[in-house]
DNA sequence: TGATAATCGAGACGGTACGTCCTGTCTTTCA
DNA sequence: TGAAAGACAGGACGTACCGTCTCGATTATCA
């Protein structure tokens, strides 16, 4: 018998209902000008709901990515053998992603929300390299192989950093930078193009 | 005689004072807490003067940012010819200043600017990457030296990137990773070992 | 010249226009149901624009009571000389006023606003008993005349009082029992009979 | 044993607990700034368990001084034959009572209480005149005797009338006021000065 | 040299959202 | 199975800022 706990117990209603809301608003009007009031209208639940459960609205935010509520894309591709090919995929599909400005608004959003909330910008690492961190997990077997010149950790960084500053900055993502990208941080090792 | 204007022309004193409060106050308190009425307050203006000047708060600190009253750090290094060794100084010089919580807790505070107007983003890695926008200058150059295997944007991107990415998830910064960052960008071409 | 005063001054037309709502308000939903925000609103005022100006809903409704916004009614009748015959008429006037329910219910209401603020108390005496205090003034002439035998504060609290206590218990008024409190607060010396 | 009933019985525990914390909180807080939560809280008994017997904190309060609970003061004295010097006796108590600014809080409270619940203006009739309307019941048997000039529910109203409205304007109660009163509704006949 | 026009500090204005508190109802668990 | 504990939708509280506006005073130009 687990811990003795009187009283009503959570609602999972009010629960999915307040991140569905919250995933709804954030794409439609940004974080930064989403509320909390505005979630718990939209959700059909008191405020005190909210600050029951969640300590600010980044809070929900987060717990709507790691439940792919908000941003349930998945970029990953499935697993070639050539690492070099299968990043490159990626990158370009996560490129043409961006390409549609909600998109990158929602994207510009989700890293205002990693300001407020540094989980954020690991749920949302997640996410751009696919949900439970494969890019990491892919580039450290690539490592282990001798396939990988560099630190995976660093050469994750870089990938999702470029993707962060195109982001950041409203940069173009034109589909020639991913396989340039994918070449630059693999090394002249793996057979790229010196272009 | 050119435009026939009347009137009392623009304080500078005003102006400054502005500034200066702004660049105070998102260092105290970051820019999402940092209020127009809180510059107005410290600055010793009024709200309107503050309107008149400027369309929000993102446009005091982006200027803050470009006259350097903000942020006035300086990570450039002299170029010496080896371009590997120069990004390694910089980078280190860089993580070094961002081991600061206080340094960090400002960019981190900084990025939430650039969210809210893409010119923050702008200045902010002129910044990083010293004033104007040296470190792409400096990689364009060695790139036409045929001394970088890169794009030079997209290397730019990456070293950029790392330091942001870095900065968003409040991960470490040990100074062995700059090596790695600048051998990887590099590439094997560049003469440096990949550790 | 005044106080070197600097800045927009009061706005009347917000005053007057948060004094009306909120007579109206006491006067439809009472003193304990009506709400700062429900005044705001009707008022088309913003909040701050109360909480600037008045401490609480009470000072709100002590002043439109005092400015006569709300239950500007005049039960003070002219002066006949007759002390007795007076007082009568006066008391009939306030228990006529009063066999309304609506009424009966504002000054329950107004009642509550005494027991929050002893302001609303003397400004509601004075309405009952007639503007600028009359009621006092006329028993104290009276008194100075020898026509009144009591001490004319005990007397016009006795008066007011019987009032007050049919309002809070919401007993019946009967017009007999305006001449029978008259008989008995201005005693047999004043030629009445006791009935 | 009685009628074989399972399960736990209606806690008389609970009911008095709710009646003496409610008694407690109206003393400690007012009326106004009570909360049927804190009541709950201060009695240890559940939210609904006050919902099930009361239909409001009124209806609690009403209760706790019908059931001297609350305000369990008795100002009632003996029966000298003496219908002024009692009144007079009786008076004087009441006005000293309220000479203690927490009493006269309290009384402010309760009269705030009746503002919203009529009941408790009549409990709070009931002992300020002593318990069970010995004050009305004393003024009737002296209208008998013939030592009583006016009608006794009149008198009554008067003498109440003048505490209550002391009460709510927080105005003095001088023990000469007393005396003065009780000359004022007994009248000529019953041999008071003229003073 | 006065009238005109723009600036300045100050601050009131109508609003929106905050985070807290309480209401009255409903749900779960315990004794 | 009655009562505690407590979650729920709702709504008002008093505060903080928003961006606009008005005020009186202070410059600067133009006629």
């Amino acid at each position: 018998m687990p811990e003795g706990r009187r009283g009503a117990v959570r609602s999972t209603a009010a629960h999915t209902a307040v991140l569905r809301a919250a995933a709804e608003l954030v794409e439609r009007v940004g974080f930064e000008r989403m509320t909390i009031e505005g979630i718990a209208q939209a959700a059909g639940v008191g405020k005190q709901t909210i600050y029951r459960w969640w300590s600010s609205k980044s809070a929900i935010v987060a717990e709507a990515l790691f439940e792919g509520v908000l941003f349930p894309e998945s970029f990953l591709t499935a697993d070639t053998g050539d690492i070099a090919a299968d990043l490159t995929t990626w990158l370009e599909s996560v490129f043409r992603y961006l390409r549609d400005p909600a998109h990158a608004g929602l994207l510009v959003s989700l890293i205002g929300g990693a300001v407020a909330d540094a989980e954020i910008g690991l749920r949302l690492t997640e996410r751009l390299g696919a949900a439970p961190s494969s890019l990491l997990l892919r580039l450290e077997q690539a490592a282990a192989d001798g396939r990988l010149a560099g630190d995976p950790r660093i050469v994750a960084d870089a990938l999702i950093g470029v993707i962060v500053m195109r982001i950041l900055t409203r940069a173009p993502v034109p589909d020639a930078d991913a396989a340039a990208l994918v070449a630059l941080v693999l090394g002249a090792g793996s057979g790229r193009p010196t272009y």
